[in-house]
DNA sequence: AGCACGCCGACT
DNA sequence: GTCGGCGTGCTC
């Protein structure tokens, strides 16, 4: 007999998540490994499960038979459970979640309940007198209004409210039938019906048919020469499905039904690229890295040389070396997981893998269809992909023998999934390679501290490229023909071969804004930004100007009595947007007609205040008329598309200045860019979180690298009423080592990460009593635990509630925990399901 | 999560 | 005496 160890795909009591043995019934002896997808009974229910082992014997005398096999190939590689294993044991997030997070969605069927009202149930007729609280109440008249529902739909009905408690009890009561649900998986293979022309039809078999479309179509058909689409038959020739029914009844042609693979590169056309010639800085990297990828047998004793940190400033030429290493990897037959950050999976950077790896190269992000993400994942797993790019996500893609993960701009907090299971995919990257021997390559302009420090321990091997790199002599004197250009701000290399030059980081000029305000500038433009940008218009060049908030104001407040308008659900200032004259609120969407009169004093004098993209858009125009000016921000591109088109209309000269949030930070090469201009580099610089310096620094050094790729140069003015911060200081001097000595000083006198690890526990309620009780009984007892292991209580901070004290209707209270190994300690105390647990949170607020 | 089982108070 | 409230524990 055959026995498995499954894992339900169901919540379970808290706690590690169990697993189940069961026996395999005869049919499928031989056909169910680690990581199949199986369908088993559970109590009453039936359950979707994944097979984790295959014990020899059964831990329990009597085991059930798995009931089936949902899919023929198991859906999880075993380094895969792994990694779902230790996910789960480092988040402390249930197993189940882990492994459902890192399917694509439709694979595992929903499992729900469906509830409906007793046909002889007693007493619900209203107004009947019997005992029901208000959701029975509700819940009952809804399911008369509406019939039979499942609970995915009651959710609907009444959002965030416990109706599953009165569901208990009336079913209890025989009032409620509920019935277990187990959805067939909803992900399936697209199939089309293709057509062909059967060999030595006899065209005699037209006879007595006129119309002249048979002959059409079998021409074409012949001249296709295999099967072809129907639809594209029918796109070709005008004909429909009844001539082609004609032509298969007089045996002229036949059906076929072909699988086919839904591509999001599909109509994409990259022109291959080959291998460019490394620069010295990019060599001297390469020969570290190459003899890692040559095999992992020979890597087990030194380890640290399996994981490199690159840090390279911005177009210094990291992503050649990443093809190099991709390449390397392929040609001995692994293969390769590159994952960028949210905002910046852009085409250019797809195009760069897709032209150099032709055809071997994937996307997978969680704004692909359903459809295309299945049929991704399963070319994957069926072997037929090499190369996936993505988000964090594309870490779960079924790459086998993965050889190498590339993690680019390892610093990104986009890699830190914000909702359970709140994993880093950085660290997961790390885990996973740790599982499969794969090499890890971590780059970034600006690395993290947590790495940064791991590399000074010699847990990662450092990298530098220390210099720009913009091109080599043919690229650079083609764009000196295009764009008429003769002096150029390129140092001929002195010491390689490979006629690479670089060029100097752009200067960074910093402007503090409170001498501007006594200088009599009331503007939002310095007069050197107004001067810089001037100048570049007038030479044809294009600016970029930089502003992390959107909108048109900041804030709506009333100058007679100080009422600051907010938002109902979120308790935070509403925006407003001139576009539709609406208050937007920018944590929940929430849209409000701007008041004309205040709410409060009834004043007319309440008015907008402050300052967002839109209006910075507004204040461009006014001061530069004659200027053609783009705006970039997620009111202004809200689907892949749209940033596509802006970023083509901007790079193809469409525009002169482009005005943007922290979209226009990422890795775009906009050679024509000579100006960029911060408004306000403070933004962040203040916000509750220890982070905040390091998110500062790391941003406006990335936007900072967005001027002078070309071969104009180019120069940054950063606005600022803190020009003596040291994170404003340190972009000025492009001082990355600098910042990093000052900042893990201030981490490590405070007691902040990278030298302690937090958690953070975050408990969210629609009532603020509920919330707070729930905090502070939580609190007491980690305090409690503390005592007991002999900790200091002072390492507990909180309960308090959040900066953000209320999101979306949820009033929000936290504790962070500093301890050496967060998730040993609270494993060991029983944490309620609806509390939140993060360890090492990128965040705090 | 769902569903048994089992123990206490108010009714036919 | 039973029905139905709710707390506890189990699901291979």
């Amino acid at each position: 007999m055959e026995f498995v160890r499954v894992v339900v795909l169901t919540p379970l009591g808290p706690g590690p998540t169990p697993a189940f043995d069961y026996h395999l019934p005869e049919p499928l002896e031989g056909r169910v490994e680690v990581g199949s997808l199986v369908q088993v009974p559970f109590g009453s229910r039936s359950l979707y499960g994944v097979v984790v082992e295959r014990p020899p014997a059964p831990a329990v005398e009597e085991t059930r038979p798995v009931s089936a096999l949902v899919d023929p190939r198991p859906v999880f590689l075993p380094a895969q459970i792994g990694l779902a294993r230790w996910i789960a044991e480092q988040t402390l997030s249930p197993l189940h979640e882990c492994l459902l997070m890192m399917l694509p969605p439709g694979v595992v069927g929903l499992t729900d309940t469906r509830l409906e009202l007793a046909p002889d149930a007693p007493c619900t007729l209203p107004p009947a007198t019997c005992d029901l609280r208000p959701l029975e109440r509700h819940l009952v008249d809804l399911l008369r209004r509406r019939g039979p529902l499942t609970g995915a739909q009651i959710d609907q009905a009444f959002p965030r409210s416990d109706w599953r408690a009165a569901a208990d009890r009336l079913v209890r009561r025989k009032i409620l039938i509920r019935t277990p649900v187990l959805a067939p998986p909803r992900a399936r293979p697209l199939q089309v019906t293709t057509v062909r022309l059967l060999p030595g039809a006899d065209e005699d078999a037209l006879k007595g048919l006129r119309a002249p479309i048979y002959r059409a179509v079998l021409e074409f058909l012949r001249a296709e020469g295999g099967p072809v689409d129907v639809s594209w038959v029918y796109a070709q020739t005008g004909c429909t499905r009844q001539h082609l029914n004609q032509l298969y009844r007089r045996g002229l042609v036949v059906f076929d039904l072909e699988e086919r693979w839904r591509d999001p590169l599909e109509g994409r056309v990259f022109l291959p690229t080959e291998p460019l010639p490394l620069t010295p800085d990019q060599q001297a990297a390469w020969d570290e890295i190459r003899p890692a990828l040559a095999g992992s047998e020979a890597r087990s004793e030194a380890e640290c040389r399996a994981t490199f940190l690159l840090y390279g400033v911005t177009g210094s030429g990291k992503t050649e070396l990443y093809l190099r290493a991709v390449g390397e990897t392929l040609a001995r037959g692994r293969k390769a997981i590159v994952l960028v950050p949210e905002i910046s999976l852009t085409p250019q950077t797809v195009a760069r893998f897709a032209a150099r790896f032709p055809g071997r190269v994937t996307v997978l992000h969680s704004r692909m269809r359903e459809g295309e993400r299945y049929d991704v994942w399963r070319r994957a797993r069926a072997g037929l992909v090499d190369v996936v790019i993505g988000p964090r996500s594309a870490l779960f893609a079924p790459l086998d023998p993965l050889g190498l993960i590339i993690v680019d701009e390892e610093h990104d907090p986009s890699y830190k999934q914000a909702s359970r299971p709140a994993y880093h995919a950085r660290e997961a990257a790390l885990e996973l390679a740790r599982r499969t021997g794969a090499v890890v390559i971590l780059g970034s302009a600006t690395p993290s501290l947590e790495s940064y420090l791991r590399a000074g321990r010699g847990e990662f091997r450092l990298l530098v490229l220390g210099r720009r790199i913009l091109g080599h002599h043919q690229r650079l004197s083609d764009l000196q023909a295009v764009y008429g250009v003769s002096q150029t701000r390129y140092r001929p290399l002195a010491d390689g071969p490979s006629g690479a030059r670089y060029l100097d980081l752009p200067p960074v000029q910093v402007v503090d804004m409170r001498a501007e305000l006594r200088a009599g500038n009331r503007s939002i433009f310095s007069r050197a930004l107004q001067r810089s940008v001037d100048e570049a218009l007038a030479r044809g060049e294009q600016v970029i100007l930089f502003l992390n908030r959107r909108g048109t104001a900041t804030h709506t407040f009333c100058r007679a009595c100080g009422y600051v308008a907010r938002c109902p659900r979120c308790d935070v200032p509403l925006t407003f947007h001139s576009d539709g004259g609406q208050l937007v609120c920018h944590h929940c969407g929430r849209r409000e007609p701007m008041p004309e009169e205040c709410p409060r004093c009834g004043s007319s004098a309440i008015r907008p205040f402050g300052l967002g993209t839109a209006g910075l858009e507004e204040a461009v125009r006014e001061r530069w008329p004659g200027a053609r000016v783009l705006r970039w921000d997620r009111d202004t591109a809200r689907t892949a598309q749209a940033h596509w088109n802006i970023l083509q209309v901007f790079s193809d000269g469409g525009a002169d200045i482009l005005v943007g949030t922290q979209m226009i930070a990422k890795g775009l090469d906009l050679p024509l860019v000579t100006v960029v201009g911060v408004i306000s580099a403070d933004t962040a610089l203040h916000l509750p979180d220890f982070r905040a310096a390091e998110r500062t620094f790391q941003l406006l050094e990335q936007v900072a690298g967005r001027a002078g790729r070309g071969l104009m140069g180019g120069r940054v003015v950063l606005q600022t009423y803190h020009p003596d911060h040291y994170a404003i200081t340190a972009v000025e001097h492009h001082d990355y080592l600098g910042f990093v000595q000052r900042e893990l000083e201030f981490r490590r006198e405070a007691g902040y990460p990278p030298y302690v690890r937090l958690a953070r526990l975050l408990y969210r309620h629609t009532d603020a009593r509920r919330a707070e009780v729930a905090a502070r009984d939580l609190g007491e007892r980690l305090r409690e635990a503390l005592r007991r292991s002999g900790l200091p209580v002072t390492d507990l901070i909180g309960p308090v509630p959040c900066f953000f004290a209320r999101l979306r209707g949820y009033y929000r209270w936290q504790m962070v925990l500093r301890h050496p190994d967060p998730p040993s300690f609270l494993r060991s105390i029983p944490i309620p399901r609806d509390w939140l647990v993060d360890v090492d949170p990128v965040e705090l607020l």
